[in-house]
DNA sequence: GCCTGACTGGCACTGAGTGTCAAGCAGGCA
DNA sequence: TGCCTGCTTGACACTCAGTGCCAGTCAGGC
């Protein structure tokens, strides 16, 4: 069965890989809202209908990955000892998902187009709350609180702060087209963050 | 001409307050993507067409008016004179949205909506992240910086991490049925990603 | 009485997303 | 070899959000 699967898994991932190099290709070259599905699905040479049985909404193509992630960022958070502090633990579970980025141009391509476009940004931020959500009990453990205790709005508080350190950091990193280290501007943002009086 | 202005603005202020009451009374009975704005015209005895001259969008009825609301929180932090630091300036600033909150009750629905609805989640977000646009130039002042500084992200990230604590607050709130005090959780929240280690 | 400006409704259109159904294309089995 | 089964695919029709356009209407000003 497993063998069965693969092959399966193997034509569906091609497929996964094909509409989304030719999307992308469309969305840098032409916008993405000003790309429609009916282009992607005829210059992927499918049906409509086929693109949704692979994507749910277009914004899916460019922030696909981004659960899948989420689950990395946990395990990595996972994996640090509970004797290191909150801001340091999550410092190395977010870089986790920084390590994997691709080519700097592409990234930077995409970032652009994610910061520009609105509905793309407020998807972006949906997954973040997706990461969120996955974090935040590790966070409760790892502030001394009892696993079920859902009164303490600190886990929550905390885990948000550092995406949104994040996102701020990577807003700037796009905006400065790419100058700059991430990994810096981020400390210097959660620096910002629990210094400030 | 302002005595016009009045006329044209009352008549039309109340067909804004008429569409809103019909709508939200649809979407607390049916729920929110269950009501179609065919549902909404009808019932408040309008045009499918003229319902998109009074709102954008769907959500824009439960949400209001982005723009509005983010001047109200630009002008709060504005009043709050720069001596005061960063995050207790925010504190007030975000309060003064807190304060025009309506009658509990009808607040929790609206609110508990907003979190179980995706498209209004996202919208939400993007409110928020223009808050966040509106608010940093007075806090970039505020840390010492010069105004066209953007190389540091600072500003954004302490003002991303307190609209981030006012959302996880907001929905430890919502999901504790209203109980408690939204105000408290929010400073504990800021607390706790001030003080961790 | 006319003219202008704004609101309104109706119509047609695009585009996203969904349900349904028949056709095609594997592999498994007798 | 031929049939059966399960999955994928394309095609069609549909709902719903949102927009552009145009004509009707109703106010106030000249």
């Amino acid at each position: 069965m497993s063998t069965e699967s693969s092959l399966w898994q193997r034509s569906r991932q091609a497929a996964y890989a094909e509409i989304t190099v030719v999307a992308m290709r469309l969305f840098l070259e032409h916008g993405f809202e000003q790309t429609t599905i009916d282009q992607i699905a005829s210059t992927a040479g499918i049906s409509r209908r086929s693109f949704f049985r692979y994507f749910g909404t277009k914004e899916d193509i460019v922030l696909g990955d981004l659960a899948s992630q989420g689950v990395l960022v946990r395990d990595a958070l996972e994996a640090v000892p509970l004797s290191v502090g909150p801001w340091e633990a999550l410092r190395e579970a977010l870089g986790a998902v920084d390590a994997l980025e691709g080519e700097p141009g592409a990234t930077l391509a995409i970032a652009r187009m994610m910061y520009e476009t609105p509905s793309l940004r407020a998807r972006s931020i949906e997954k973040h709350l997706h990461w969120q959500a996955l974090l935040v009990p590790n966070m409760r453990m790892r502030l001394g609180l009892a696993p079920d205790d859902v009164t303490d709005p600190a886990p929550a508080a905390l885990v948000a702060s550092a995406i949104a350190c994040l996102d701020a950091a990577g807003e700037l990193w796009t905006r400065s087209g790419g100058a700059g280290d991430l990994a810096a501007l981020y400390d210097r943002a959660v620096a910002s963050v629990r210094t400030a009086s």
